[in-house]
DNA sequence: AGTTTATATGAATAATTATTCACATGAATT
DNA sequence: AATTCATGTGAATAATTATTCATATAAACT
């Protein structure tokens, strides 16, 4: 790890360290969505999305473009994929109970 | 991202999102350390790296051995590595002024 | 211009997480 | 078996982060 990385680090880890943010890439990893229409879906007030969304765009997790009144998010799936594959690899692998691995101490 | 992903995906970020175990984890990447090292070189007190490790060993991003009275804890390189590295890529192509973008929407 | 629709923000409160301190456990040494 | 050394743990407090509500901004429509 690069000096200052770990700074990085902290802020990015922060960032995604939250059911609502995640639940909101969930989405936005397969489709550009509005505000309104991520609340919906997660079944959230706007207003909660709104401060979501904000530190994710801050540190480009997230882009934005605005059409018209409508502000339409995008993930950066360049930097979440391999970072979601990694964590689906160790969860397979070593997390095979699925969870339950959490409470138990490695053989 | 697979279901049920979300929710290891909490955990895991959770866990990583502490300067104190960030730093734990730094050192343990370059090489194995007990409690006592680890405390010793991060400036910190025995016990709060013993209570930064639990979760951390828990998740099994690190490992655990013991020698005599020493617990010699290990990174596991495995699922850290690709990790880190999207994030020192992520920072390089999106956090070009090194977290002064953090204050910034993107152009 | 006024109204509606979509999103953002500030401030207060609620909830979660980190840190410290005192002490428990357990292995090695005398 | 008593002491020392290394680590773990519980409980209290401190610090951080999330959530809500009220309101601000800003574009589109009448």
């Amino acid at each position: 790890m690069k000096k200052g990385l770990t700074e990085t680090c902290y802020r990015f880890f922060t960032n995604l360290s939250n059911p609502t943010r995640l639940a909101a890439l969930e989405q936005l990893m397969t489709k550009p969505l509005s505000v309104g229409e991520l609340a919906k879906t997660l079944g959230q007030e706007q207003s909660m999305i709104s401060h979501n969304l904000k530190p994710l765009l801050e540190c480009n997790i997230i882009a934005i473009r605005k059409e018209g009144k409508r502000h339409i998010y995008t993930a950066n799936k360049e930097t979440l994929t391999p970072i979601f594959s990694a964590i689906e690899n160790h969860a397979q692998k070593f997390c095979p109970t699925g969870g339950t691995c959490l409470k138990e101490e490695k053989p």
